[in-house]
RNA sequence: GGUGGCAUAGCCAAGUGGUAAGGCCGAGGACUGCAAAUCCUCUAUCCCCAGUUCAAAUCUGGGUGCCACCUCCA
């Protein structure tokens, strides 16, 4: 089974195909590291994570570069009214970054590259341009010539005349085509590099160009990214890579849709967004996941309170089955006719489902739909009046699990058993509860149920002290 | 103006020409000391019109509505 992707590039789903046996390049656009990213970012983080886990489960040795983009307008403008640096702003939001992306159970990728590590070699590809005359130097700053690069347009489908009647780009004596974007610009303040052409710093697009290449070489199998970045941002890139490179760069483009908020795109300039942080604050890191790729990841998404509880109460029924079966694994087998070789067959067959759904554009939300229609089937024979836990069950039912975990938790990245975590906050509301009811059986002096207490407590390594502070207690 | 996309039950959402996955909510039933969990049953002719076809949610044409990109934006 091959899997097939649906590429911004051609417009059509296509075979995938490697550049290199069993290996996958991905690059993702990242995060401008200024603030908290919202819950529309996470989905471009989200998405490339499910397609690389699914790559793998295949087989592919997968290489991913996601970059942090910590230079530009939004950067400065954020570090002077912060009285900070530009780096210090990077570093503070690049770590927060780790710590909602660890919380969303994202795998991590090979490569983090920062676009202020990188500035010779952007100088170096803007020097090559200029060679080649797809760009030309206009005062102090340097500017891609469009125009020479015959097949701009071809990832977003514009053709430059249009392009030129809607544009609302800057108007400007420097440049030869007001379509034409900016490599190098000019300046007088920090952050800047000294280059050929003065101080100044690099144009937005120049990063992804030369931090791909650095890390993936020459060609690379996917570019992934929110779909606002087809243009001019992919468009740009492209045509700074293809130019200098001469030949393709990126085989498979794929761009993720948005979230919106009544329907309408979240974004920082709107206002209506929510940070991912504040919603991880509200709900578990994996109900949010869930969210995320309960619908395809080409389709919008309405953000909605409702949807996440919805997603919650949903998950707790995968949740359920999941311990369910932990517990009947757990348990002694008893001799039985039951066979569970009908089951296991079933299983097969949603397993076989959930694989055609990922290979068809990594479908996760008929893949999931698979799931739970396993769930389904597992519970209505774990329930049935004629259920025995045989050794022929018990097997199955030791597949299923197995199943559960390679197809929910490696590949869809949702941990459906107890975590360790959940545990640890489950043992304290326990010993919390019981200790409760055991102060009031002090209260009425009942102290030879309470000893007891103590004492059972104790046996099973939870050490408790009574102060006069109360009940404290500790694991021994 | 150009370009891309979407329109499926109360809500969310799959859907490869052959008569609609799945989830949430709701109703009824089973099980149950109570509660929970779970199971069973019930709830859609797929925006409108026309066409192609033995057969269309799925293809073609037209219409209506919505969204996005064309400025930094995932």
């Amino acid at each position: 089974m091959t899997i097939r992707v649906y590429n911004t590039l051609t417009g059509n789903k296509e075979e995938f195909e490697s550049i290199e046996e069993g290996k996958v390049k991905i690059y993702s656009c990242g995060p401008t590291v200024y603030d908290y990213f919202h819950i529309g970012n996470a989905r471009a983080f989200v998405v490339p994570d499910i397609i690389k886990r699914y790559l793998e489960y295949k087989g592919y040795q997968v290489t991913h570069v996601l970059n942090f983009t910590d230079v530009d307008d939004k950067m400065i403008k954020r570090a002077n009214e912060e009285g900070v640096s530009i780096q210090q702003l990077a570093d503070r939001f690049i770590a927060a970054f780790f710590e909602d992306v660890t919380a969303l159970n994202l795998k991590e990728a090979d490569f983090y590259p920062r676009a202020t590590e990188h500035i010779s070699e952007m100088i170096e590809l803007i020097e090559d341009l200029i060679r080649q005359g797809y760009a030309y130097q206009s005062e102090e700053d340097v500017y891609f010539r469009i125009e020479k690069f015959e097949e701009y347009g071809k990832l977003s489908k514009q053709k430059l005349e249009d392009l030129e009647v809607g544009a609302r780009v800057d108007v400007s004596d420097k440049k030869e085509n007001p379509l034409d974007f900016t490599l190098w610009k000019a300046s007088e303040e920090e952050p800047m590099w000294d280059s050929p052409w003065g101080a100044g710093r690099p144009g937005w697009h120049l990063e992804c160009s030369v931090m791909s290449r650095k890390y993936l070489g020459d060609r690379f199998d996917i570019h992934t990214g929110g779909v606002d970045l087809v243009f001019p941002h992919h468009e740009n890139e492209i045509a700074q890579s293809e130019a200098c490179c001469g030949q393709q760069v990126v085989n498979y483009w794929l761009h993720n849709g948005y979230i919106n908020i009544d329907g309408e795109k979240m974004s920082k300039s709107l206002g209506n967004f929510f940070t991912t942080r504040e919603i991880l604050s509200k709900y578990p890191a994996r109900v949010v996941r869930l969210f995320l790729i309960t619908k395809h990841y080409r389709s919008p998404i309405n953000f909605s309170d409702q949807e996440l509880e919805n997603t919650a109460t949903g998950l707790a029924r995968l949740e359920n089955v999941v311990e369910k079966i932990k517990y009947l694994v757990e348990q002694e087998v008893v001799t039985g006719q039951l066979d569970g070789a009908e089951l296991k067959e079933l299983a097969m067959k949603k397993k076989e489902k959930f694989i055609a759904a990922m290979d068809d554009d990594f479908n996760t939300a008929l893949a999931i739909g698979t799931l739970y229609e396993l769930a389904k089937e597992v519970n209505r024979f774990v329930n049935s009046e004629q259920f025995e836990l045989t050794k022929s069950v018990k097997e199955t039912l030791v597949e299923i699990n197995q199943l559960f975990k390679r197809l929910g938790e490696d590949v869809l990245g949702i941990e459906l058993a107890v975590e360790e975590g959940k545990d640890q906050q489950l043992v304290d509301s326990l010993v919390e509860l019981l200790l409760n009811v055991r102060e009031e059986v002090r209260e009425k002096q009942e102290y030879q149920l309470a000893d007891q207490i103590r004492d059972r407590l104790g046996e099973l390594g939870i050490e408790v002290k009574d102060t006069p502070q109360g009940s404290q207690w500790k694991l021994s």
